[in-house]
DNA sequence: TGTACATCAGTGAACGCGCGTTCACTGATGTAC
DNA sequence: TGTACATCAGTGAACGCGCGTTCACTGATGTAC
């Protein structure tokens, strides 16, 4: 039985694998490259990860889980939906900027690991969904499917991190968040 | 030199690997399990295609062609931009409903094929953004930054698609159009 | 009509490669007495 | 302090596998005379 690995070599090896996989793709990365670009020898992966396949899942687990507590968080301000859809848009754009490579990680994986969250009643997308449904309940928007406003909402600040991704948008989101925010308002206006 | 392949069974190749990239993934399917799938040897693939990947390329470059040649057509009706806008957003709904797995295809493997296509002035992104653009510079909508409309648009549309693939949202495309319309108007609203 | 040849879709078997992963081993460090 | 041993991060070399792809070949079909 081998002793906990040092925190610090494993964070490395996260950090350089979610780097690699984003500039090349997943399929294009192998063991190899990841210990080499940490300065490990191969086997020497396997005492911080099972494989490479649990090395994806548990980058896309944690960066997605980031995103659900930041928006849990934001999704807890007080006042009306108004306020709490605010605080969320600001916060996700805030944490794009912050570790675009995250996003960008996230973006590129999703398909194939969503449906293994889809159920984590604490995933960003189910957290902005309550949200949305108690609004529609409570009469504070207009009466239209909640999850297509749900959609509607994520889709425009995925999308607009997407056109950002393919030089479309030069902006940070940051300094976009002003007009995103003005849309997602405009998306549920009486 | 080969003779040109029968046109049945390069269509045949193409809608099996369509198929069965979107059920398992493109790494997942081999070229043998193609050749099998479509009851040739595989040897008997590469006088159809160069090779798996150019098939994938060649998937998505006519895929996505499709995408923007339908659109640009919609973008042709006349009438004020609220008119093309709605004609576009239909016409994309109707052809996720008629080709669902193309558009799940599409969506899977955007990143690594986009940048190659992003050039291509009648990709559906391009066409969309240039009657945004137009209607911005005439007034007719809000001055907001065109490319981020453009997101908008396509971020409530395609993330609405992306919630039915993960049985967020049931109704089809089709059924949703005209909520999805008044979304859109709600974006681009005076 | 029969024969000889050209064409070409299609195939069985094999190739080389790089992958993820395993294993026996090393050598530095800590600990007991 | 010196000696013997336990611990454990780390490694070089190798394994087996399945992949994309190639190649020499087959056999059916069409054509010329």
């Amino acid at each position: 039985m081998r002793a906990m690995p040092a925190p610090s070599k494993k964070e490395a090896i996260r950090r350089e694998a979610l780097r690699m996989f984003v500039e090349r793709g997943i399929a294009a990365v192998s063991v190899r490259d990841i210990a080499q670009a940490v300065g490990m020898s191969p086997p020497n992966l396997y005492a911080h990860f099972t494989g490479k396949d649990e090395l994806v899942a548990d980058l896309f687990r944690e960066g997605y889980a980031t995103y659900g507590a930041a928006i849990a968080e934001a999704a807890a301000v007080p006042g009306g939906f108004a306020r709490r859809l605010e605080a969320m848009v600001r916060r996700i754009c805030r944490l794009h900027d912050e570790d675009e490579t995250l996003f960008q990680f996230l973006l590129l994986t999703q398909h194939g690991h969503l449906a293994a969250v889809a159920a984590d009643g604490n995933n960003p997308i189910e957290v902005l969904h309550r949200a949305v449904k108690a609004a529609t309940a409570a009469r504070e928007i207009p009466p239209v499917d909640p999850a297509l406003v749900t959609a509607a909402v994520v889709g425009i600040i995925v999308q607009a991190a997407t056109f950002r991704l393919y030089g479309r948008i030069s902006r940070p989101m940051g300094e976009m968040a002003d007009e995103i925010v003005a849309l997602c308002f405009r998306l549920v206006a009486p």
